[in-house]
DNA sequence: GTTAGGG
DNA sequence: CCCTAAC
């Protein structure tokens, strides 16, 4: 609602200033525009109330009907739109008639607005006005300077340049006045102004020549053919009499055309007036352009045709644009129509909320890849890495025990995606991820390691995580991201093997044989979800590695490496027997043969592991 | 999709 | 663990 018109009548300025009462006119249907004398003007006002339009309405509409019906228009809004479009969109660069913008602006703003008017007071100019003038205050302040300047010097000579609406009905038609024959191409604007006020009994500011002729044309003949422009008075009774201007039949034929679109703007308009405002702006902002072009359509007529034909296409194609544009965007609330779709509209973030939850294996809701929260590959969740049906860890399900925790999840996640791809802190986000897996971790040693000797971790009871067979927990998922040269975060999925988990592959590989991990992860891992085929290859051949290293020293690896998880000789050494299990098999008889024949170990030993 | 191997 | 080539 930026566009507000200066009104004279304080009822109407009311209104076009609140903007939420969509002031309207409504005439009656645009089909019926045989007979614009015969239009019904009704004003709706702010309260919803009709107010029967004055006169002088009834004549600005029925100019402007007739304007469009010649596709193009005189209309009183040039005033205030000329301080937007003179310059930057006068469609064809054509110098705008000084007159006719005076007369325009004079008659605009003494008298009531005509629809167009109202269009743009309620319809934002958007290629027209820069943003900065979206405000009614800077409007105001345009039109009213140009206000003055119009009025000083043209509406001088003439009262009507200033009358108010009353004033105007009051005079009644003197037909006494036009006698003989009036041939309205002769006459001067004064002139044409008197046959005006006898005609219609009033007077006009428009000083628009043509405007003028045609007016009186069609109340002369009370229609809408206003191609004579010639008459004869006698006796107070009009005779016609045809007149050969070719350009003015041509234009008006030419309008006709126009007119069915220009009457679907205004249908348009009526019916969505507060819903499509951007539309109608540019609609408005087509007659505009039409207007000045009449100005010069004595000389340019059909250039003037081919714009407005444009012209009135384009909006269409902007409105479709901006309709859909308009969708994604947010409004700033400047009309009714605004709110109306931003409220059904979801917000961003939640969409991409949703896609970060997956459902684990125990149909708990968890949220995926919250490594992605810790810097820009936030928005990947559950697009970027789908590791191989590796289930993610549910870290607010860790925290359900952990009011605490469960806050800061909330928190960082919240944070996360509300940042979306902008930096955060990766350290402190790794931290509190950190802070997670530890805990987590350590139960699953503790049942695994308690098999054996190391001391459990009490931190899983604190949690209050009741620690269930490792061949369960398949779900939890720790997660660590880290940084990679490419920008991305690579996450790393750091899940210590427990050593139930390594005794479970070598059981799996004496079974299966090496080889076949997907098999021993299919029968053997069936629980161990987070372990892929990969992991398991993975594992055996460090364990390999390990066994094979170790064995000269024998235990004493074990106590002295990763603390965090010694592996025990016992199952090194079942490795190192499987491993040559595995190359026996593997290497029936080969030259080989004298390696697995001497001692079971060999100079290639790791290699036999493999199958 | 799986496996092997390098990183 | 990740990535990828080779099956």
């Amino acid at each position: 609602m930026e566009k507000v018109v200066e009104v004279e009548g304080s009822d109407e300025g009311k209104f076009e200033e609140t903007g939420l009462e969509t002031s309207n006119f409504v005439l009656s249907s645009p089909k019926n525009v045989t007979d614009p004398v015969v239009y019904k003007l009704v004003r709706v006002d702010g309260n919803g109330r009709l107010v029967p339009a004055t006169d002088d309405e009834l004549m600005e509409v029925e100019g402007l009907l007739e304007n469009e019906k010649r596709e193009t228009h005189i209309v009183a809004d040039t005033g205030q739109a000329l301080g937007c479009i003179s310059n930057e969109v006068s469609p064809s660069g054509m110098p705008q008639l000084e007159s006719s913008e005076d007369s325009h602006c004079s008659e605009q703003h003494n008298k009531l607005p005509s629809i167009d008017e109202k269009l743009h007071s309620q319809i934002p100019l958007q290629e027209t006005v820069p943003s900065g003038a979206k405000s009614s205050s800077d409007d105001h302040v345009t039109q009213s300077g140009r206000v003055g300047e119009c009025l000083k010097p043209l509406d001088g000579p003439l009262e009507g340049g200033s009358s108010t609406p009353t004033g105007c009905i009051s005079s009644k038609p003197d037909f006494s006045k036009l006698k003989g024959e009036i041939c309205l191409d002769n006459l001067s604007i004064k002139e044409l102004h008197e046959v005006f006020k006898a005609t219609f009994g009033r007077d006009t500011t428009v000083k628009d020549k043509l405007w003028l002729k045609r007016r009186i044309a069609m109340g002369l003949t009370n229609s809408c053919d206003v191609s004579a422009t010639t008459f004869v008075i006698k006796d107070n009774k009009l005779v016609k009499k045809d007149n050969e201007d070719g350009f003015n039949n041509v234009n008006l034929g030419a309008g006709k055309e126009q007119l069915s679109v220009a009457v679907e703007y205004n249908e348009d308009l009526l019916n969505n007036l507060s819903s499509q405002s951007d539309e109608h702006q540019t609609t408005s902002e087509v007659r505009l352009g039409n207007n000045v072009v009449e100005n010069n359509f004595a000389s340019e007529d059909l250039a003037a045709d081919q714009r407005a034909a444009k012209r009135v296409r384009k909006p269409t194609k902007r409105y479709i644009e901006e309709l859909s544009e308009a969708e994604s965007k947010e409004y700033s609330g400047r009309s009714i129509a605004s709110t109306k779709s931003i409220g059904f509209r979801p917000l961003p973030s939640k969409a991409h909320a949703r896609p970060a939850r997956n459902v684990s294996l125990e149909g708990r809701t968890v949220i995926t890849r919250l490594d992605s929260l810790g810097g820009f590959g936030i928005q990947v969740p559950c697009v970027y890495r789908i590791r191989r049906s590796r289930p993610r860890k549910n870290v607010t399900a860790l925290l359900k025990f952990h009011p605490s925790g469960m806050g800061m999840t909330a928190t960082f996640i919240k944070k996360g995606f509300d940042v979306h791809g902008s930096q955060m802190d990766n350290g402190s986000m790794n931290k509190v991820l950190e802070a997670k897996s530890t805990p987590e971790q350590a139960p699953e040693q503790f049942v695994a390691e308690s098999k054996k000797e190391t001391t459990p971790n009490d931190m899983g009871q604190n949690m209050g995580l009741k620690y269930v067979d490792p061949s369960g927990d398949t779900s939890d998922d720790n997660v660590v991201t880290v940084p990679t040269a490419k920008g991305g975060i690579r996450r790393k999925h750091h899940r210590a093997w427990t050593l139930s988990e390594v005794m479970k592959l070598v059981e799996g590989v004496s079974k299966y044989g090496a080889g076949r991990w997907s098999e021993i992860k299919r029968l053997a891992f069936a629980s161990y979800s987070y372990r892929t085929s990969v992991d398991l290859k993975d594992k055996w051949r460090n364990l390999l590695k390990a066994s094979f290293a170790q064995t000269p020293t024998d235990k004493g690896a074990n106590s002295r490496k990763h603390p965090s998880m010694p592996i025990p000789a016992s199952i090194l050494l079942r490795v190192r027997e499987l491993a040559e299990m595995q190359a026996q098999a593997s290497l029936p008889n080969l030259s080989t043969g004298k390696l697995s024949a001497c001692g079971g170990r060999s100079v290639n030993e790791t290699r036999p592991g493999y199958l």
